[in-house]
DNA sequence: TGTACATCAGTGAACGCGCGTTCACTGATGTAC
DNA sequence: TGTACATCAGTGAACGCGCGTTCACTGATGTAC
């Protein structure tokens, strides 16, 4: 074994046939990765292998290098963020458009505070390559201008056109996001929800 | 010379008793590599020592290690937008405190969206220590919670009491920035100056 | 049924690189006597 | 005035480290005849 000590998994390799498993296990371990380090520095090839319980080189047979981990990576995180959103909104009353909006606003806000690594790969610059590569944006401030539209279709009245109050209140809900994590002041989950609530106020109504 | 290749300035020593001022040289040659890099990767100490026309070695007269040096670093760009926020305040006509909020508003996009790499030093985690260091925020925010109380004793109806509407106002331009820089498809400059309007019309009236 | 070969999942060791940091040093400029 | 010494600004070379990447390999499992 190339890196034995503390930190490598002991693994038993997956069958013959069933080698496209690994892929997956590295994505989750690198997710796993994200969760201890609240941040995304210290996020390597190496480090995510170790996760693994793999040697760095076995990274290869399912990446071609490192940025093709880190936009598999992102893609992992996109699908995970969107099932958040949507749990939320089935949770919620069916016939509550409001309801619904306020609580992927807050199940959005509370997926980024408790996991501050994750938020970091979903909403940072990719690596140069823009080709086929996009964040998780076009798809969430699409489901919140949805669900402004929907609050505008069963009766309230919105201070903005279109879906525009559903992006502006996601845009200020991340920015309230960036600085609970860039400010160990601001660091305090329970000031979220009445800034959202804020939020909501300023636009409905 | 350890490393006299290209990117190696040439560079006269300082006089005898003028030591200190290498201590700033060191600090403008950092935020020159933030302009250039446009991110804040890759901003080693050797790539600022690089930048300044001296030896790694030499950093070590006026920093103590990498995070000393990050955190003069963040206190020198804390100092500039501090200045770039406050010209743009002065710059607006005295008896028209929304002028002067809006001025601010639209200074602070431009800054963060002219210069990637500083706008991240300012407002990324720091290293470890919360002690004795502290990000631009609180300063910020009360500029802009000033700015908007100005407003109301002026006879503008806020939607929001006390300085809260400058917060959420700030707040979510800081979101809009944040996108600005993590989504490719987002790095519009022109689309920033709309939004702060859309901002400002929720807030204010 | 046996056996040669192909394919599979994954490894171990090495490479060159840039990094942060340390340490003894160099040469110029000041000061004490 | 000269001279020994202290202080200053900054250097050069080395260190150990973790990184991304490459390459020949190993051992198990399948398949063709």
């Amino acid at each position: 074994m190339a890196e034995g000590g503390p930190g490598r998994a002991t693994r038993i390799r997956n069958r013959w046939g069933e080698g496209e498993r690994l892929r997956l296990e590295i994505l989750e371990a690198a997710s796993r990765l994200l969760s201890e380090l609240d941040g995304d520095d210290g996020l390597s090839l190496r480090a995510v292998a170790r996760a693994t319980g793999i040697a760095p080189a076995s990274v290869y047979q399912h990446f071609s290098d490192r940025d093709a981990l880190m936009d598999g990576l992102l893609a992992h995180e996109c699908r995970r963020l969107a099932a958040v959103l949507e749990d939320a909104r089935l949770a919620a009353p069916p016939d509550d458009p409001l309801g619904q909006l306020r609580a992927q606003l807050h199940a959005y806000c509370e997926f980024a505070t408790a996991n501050p690594g994750h938020h970091r790969v979903l909403f940072r610059r990719g690596p140069g390559s823009t080709e086929g590569r996009h964040g998780p944006l076009r798809d969430i401030t699409s489901a919140f201008a949805a669900a402004c539209e929907r609050c505008a279709r069963a009766g309230y009245t919105l201070r903005l056109p279109g879906g525009r109050a559903g992006v502006v209140v996601f845009v200020a809900a991340h920015g309230r996001v960036a600085l609970f994590h860039s400010n160990p002041t601001e660091r305090n989950a329970s000031l979220l929800r009445p800034f959202v609530e804020e939020l909501i106020s300023l636009v409905v109504e």
